[in-house]
RNA sequence: CGGGGCGUGGCGCAGUCUGGUUAGCGCGCGUGUUUUGGGUACACGAGGCCGCCGGUUCGAAUCCGGCCGCCCCGACCA
């Protein structure tokens, strides 16, 4: 993009009703702006986040052998009235009603209607296993709003739902969902760790939350620093496999990890001092097995082996995509602005023209530009440098290439590295190569 | 939902208690000069039914009533 010609409304201060760092950030960096409380529109560069981070979930939920399909917004009450959950569900829910009266509501989530969808389809224990997902907006109507995406009202999520003929099967989906939460989380450029969790409205008796750390998180946790040894996205653990999930589930819960809520100070002291981690953190994923909790009420059989009738085991998993852009950004900032991981930066780097209309940092500047094109934000403003390098820092970009005449002239370009500041001159192609490949 | 607060050019705010010139300031925006590697400086300029409706008054951003919106603390939550 040409900043020039961008929607790309950066702030130098920051909105008053912004309190927490990721809020405040992604206002000013122009990612999102609210357009009723606990409602917000993605502008560009925070849409590019966004679907970046779509896309990871999308990959890993697909490696898993997850079916990727779309359910509508708006349900009908019917269904939930079948699932008992329509009145249990409380003012969470937002109701409305069409012309003709009728009453339909914003989903909340899908159990319902995957399962309805299941139970017209499917018939034969031998159509299961099956996991399906989509990526879809929901609609809570939280009491109290706040912190920009990261509590909004309307919000972006990953809802994957698993359906298995006994509960041993289910058991397999839900460590298989589990493997892929955590490699999906490390390819976030973020650190995971799964904790045993409450059930809360979804039900059952089998749930995890997923905590990323971040230093301004809303909750005190604790774990073994064994969680920080393990590659999740090594060939360590063959997904398809259900006795590698058995040794990867192992992993996942052995080891102590807590949230200062259900933290135990005796089991804590008896870890190793050297393994013991402590930090702030944010919940951005939570998985359930709730076996026939949806099932029965919505009557939903399948044919067994021996004809008998069996009620499908099912469990539904959860990530907050659009809580995640939020998430990284607590997790990766300084002063400055955002640190985005390479992995989901809105542009893999900008380009600074510091002197439009100089004919070789032009020149050099097009070029770069047809050459990263997309991938790049190309800052051809007439700003002061000082301008683009503070623009530039707040959004974060992986890399910046730094043009100015001086360098220009002779082809050399400065390129900066976000995360830690080093910057080094190098030929145009030395940049390149180095952006490129990394 | 209980408690508190706020709504004044795009953003951040002052003015409101103690009604009364043309409603201010900083940033941003436009033009020009300047500057030219870390939010430069100067000048000129554009931009506001002071959240909405009603009332009191000779006169309302300011007082009164109602409504709407937003934020903060608490309880609740992906």
């Amino acid at each position: 993009m040409r900043l020039s010609r961008s929607l790309l409304p950066t702030l130098k201060e920051t909105p008053a009703e912004a309190q927490i760092v990721s809020h405040r950030l992604m206002l000013r960096a122009g990612l999102v702006r609210q357009t009723a409380s606990g409602i917000y529109a993605w502008l560009p560069a925070g849409y590019r986040v966004l679907d970046n981070i779509a896309r990871i979930v999308r990959a890993e939920q697909d490696a898993a052998g997850a079916q990727e399909l779309l359910m509508p917004t708006i349900q009908s009450a019917d269904l939930w009235r079948e699932s008992g959950r329509y009145d249990g569900y409380g003012k969470e829910m937002l109701r409305i009603q069409d012309r003709h009266e009728r009453e339909l509501l914003y989903g909340p989530t899908n159990e319902e209607m995957i399962t309805d969808l299941f139970r017209q389809s499917v018939h034969s224990y031998r159509a299961l296993p099956q996991i399906v997902y989509h990526i879809q907006w929901k609609f809570r109507d939280e009491v109290r709003p706040r912190f920009g995406v990261m509590r909004g009202r309307e919000f972006l999520m990953k809802d994957a739902y698993s359906f298995d003929i006994d509960h041993e099967g289910a058991v397999v989906s839900y460590r298989r969902m589990m493997l892929a939460y955590m490699r999906t989380f490390q390819r976030l450029g973020l650190r995971a760790i799964p904790m045993a969790a409450d059930t809360g409205p979804i039900g059952g008796d089998l749930s995890h939350e997923f905590i990323i750390l971040a230093p301004t998180g809303e909750s005190q946790v604790f774990y073994d620093a064994a969680f920080e040894d393990i590659d999740y996205t090594s060939g360590d653990f063959d997904i398809r496999s259900p006795d590698d999930l058995a040794r990867f589930y192992a992993q996942m819960t052995t080891p102590y990890a807590a949230t200062d809520e259900k933290h135990d100070p005796e089991r804590w002291a008896k870890i190793d001092p050297a393994r013991r981690r402590e930090g702030r953190g944010i919940e951005v994923g939570h998985i359930f097995y709730f076996g026939t909790k949806y099932s029965r009420p919505l009557n939903f059989t399948v044919t067994g082996a021996g004809g008998q009738k069996i009620h499908p085991e099912m469990g539904s998993y959860g990530i907050g995509v659009s809580r995640l852009v939020a998430a990284v950004i607590e997790a990766s900032h300084d002063a400055a602005g955002i640190i985005w991981p390479d992995a989901i930066a809105p542009f893999r780097a900008a380009i600074l023209n510091l002197k439009p209309g100089d004919a070789a940092c032009d020149a050099l500047s097009e070029t770069l530009y047809a050459r990263l094109g997309n991938d790049a934000l190309y800052d051809d403003r007439e700003e002061r440098a000082g301008v683009k390098f503070a623009d530039a820092d707040l959004l974060g970009h992986p890399w910046q290439i730094i043009i100015g005449p001086r360098g220009a002239a002779s082809g050399r370009v400065e390129l900066k590295r976000r995360a830690d500041g080093a910057r080094e001159e190098v030929s145009l192609e030395a940049a390149l190569a180095k952006i490129l490949g990394a």
